[in-house]
DNA sequence: TCAAAAGTGTTCAAGCTACACCCATGA
DNA sequence: TCATGGGTGTAGCTTGAACACTTTTGA
């Protein structure tokens, strides 16, 4: 037994990948090479396969532009207008991705067209992109503010400055720092490795590492309007 | 031109309906007269047409159950693990509604086979269903503790003690009865009618009303981690 | 020794928690 | 007049916001 026929629709995987530099939070995109829209440019994305599951989808994606597995990836949500893509109905199932920009292949995303953009710099993009990633970020800074998902665009040893840095880059605006160490610090997240980084030519700041257990532990705990008992 | 054939999946839609009773939480589910698993329990849901877009689709299905439309909706998530409907490969676009239990046709929702249930005393469901209502209770759990949703469950008029009891039933705590007056009169959302709830056989509440243009304003206002400026 | 970034403490205001008594209503 | 649920105020504590100086480092 099957379905009728008439509700099948193409299905695609499109990836907002998200990095930071140290001081600027960036989006990876392509140059397309192939139609439609041949060298316009647009998130990574892909058709889903009959025989994958949808997170197995967006991995898969992920993996053919930047070599990386095992990232941070969520799905994010999914756009069908009918009209969105010229050549033929296409729903998309979207997800964004927060990789370490230093660890990813660099060889594999320039042979795929990728190139890293600064978000509010980015080119103009095909379809519904630009909508897709005006979701993602939205999204990046609303769950970045209840939960800790900064430290996956962060090397695995890092700093406390280097830590609002990226804070600061996500919501673009600049933060006190002793109001931001005393947070950070107070969630018990951060376990001092007693290195430092020797990268600074002033101050060495301190490296941090996560309690991955605590990390594990608490990554869904947090309340608002909750807290009144 | 078109993309190649064999990407193309059955897209169907299901919703998870949420009502309150002034007691209980309560989701609508229908008893299917139809097969693939024909007397058993499931969401209400369908396939995506060719010709509607994703929010379009989802009230048309909320339409057929309830009569209701301009519905407050919200996409919740797309389910696409290959082996979820044994008939044949469908990812489901899942949304959640929030209505006024006592507003929808009661006929047409009995015509259909649909029925409520008070959460945690649902029977067993088809496919995954299970998986996408807790997914719903919990997304409606962590959207109220955030975002003033809980008015979408009750009727224009309502007093703090109908609002309180749906935050009891939604996080299935009880509440602290002074505390929680204070925090909703102090969001500014609500408005004093001055008309007394009725129906109360002991001491009559005031009858409160959401002042929309602050409602729509504020919706989206909140942060936490963020107001570490 | 200077410039640049890291690190540290305190004070004030606001908001949350806990908690007990009186009022209005209908039976 | 009693039982039920509605309505109110305060004190103590916690948390967030604002803010300035000292330390380390390499040039």
């Amino acid at each position: 037994m099957l379905y009728p026929a008439e509700s099948r629709i193409m299905l695609a995987i499109d990836c907002c990948i998200f990095g930071f530099d140290g001081e600027n939070l960036k989006i990876l995109l392509i140059k397309r090479n192939f139609n439609p829209e041949k060298g316009n440019w647009s998130l990574m994305g892909g058709f889903l396969r009959a025989d994958e599951d949808l997170n197995a989808g967006a991995q898969r994606i992920l993996h053919e532009l930047t070599g990386l597995n095992n990232v941070y990836m969520e799905q994010l949500y999914t756009f069908g207008n009918i009209d969105r893509d010229p050549v033929e109905r296409t729903v998309s199932i979207c997800f964004f991705a927060l990789i370490n920009i230093h660890e990813h292949d660099h060889e594999l995303a320039k042979s795929q067209n990728g190139y890293w953009f600064t978000l509010g710099k980015i080119p103009p993009l095909i379809f519904d992109h630009e909508t897709i990633v005006a979701k993602a970020l939205s999204q990046i800074q609303y769950k970045a503010a209840l939960h800790p998902i900064g430290f996956e665009l962060l090397p695995e040893r890092f700093s406390i400055p280097q830590l609002q840095n990226l804070y600061e880059a996500i919501y673009g605006f600049a933060l006190d720092r002793r109001n931001f160490r005393r947070k950070i610090l107070s969630t018990g997240l951060l376990l001092d490795t007693g290195e430092k980084n020797e990268n600074s030519s002033t101050k060495k700041a301190v490296l941090y590492k996560l309690d991955q257990a605590k990390y594990e532990k608490q990554f869904n705990a947090f309340h608002y309007f909750m807290s009144m008992k």
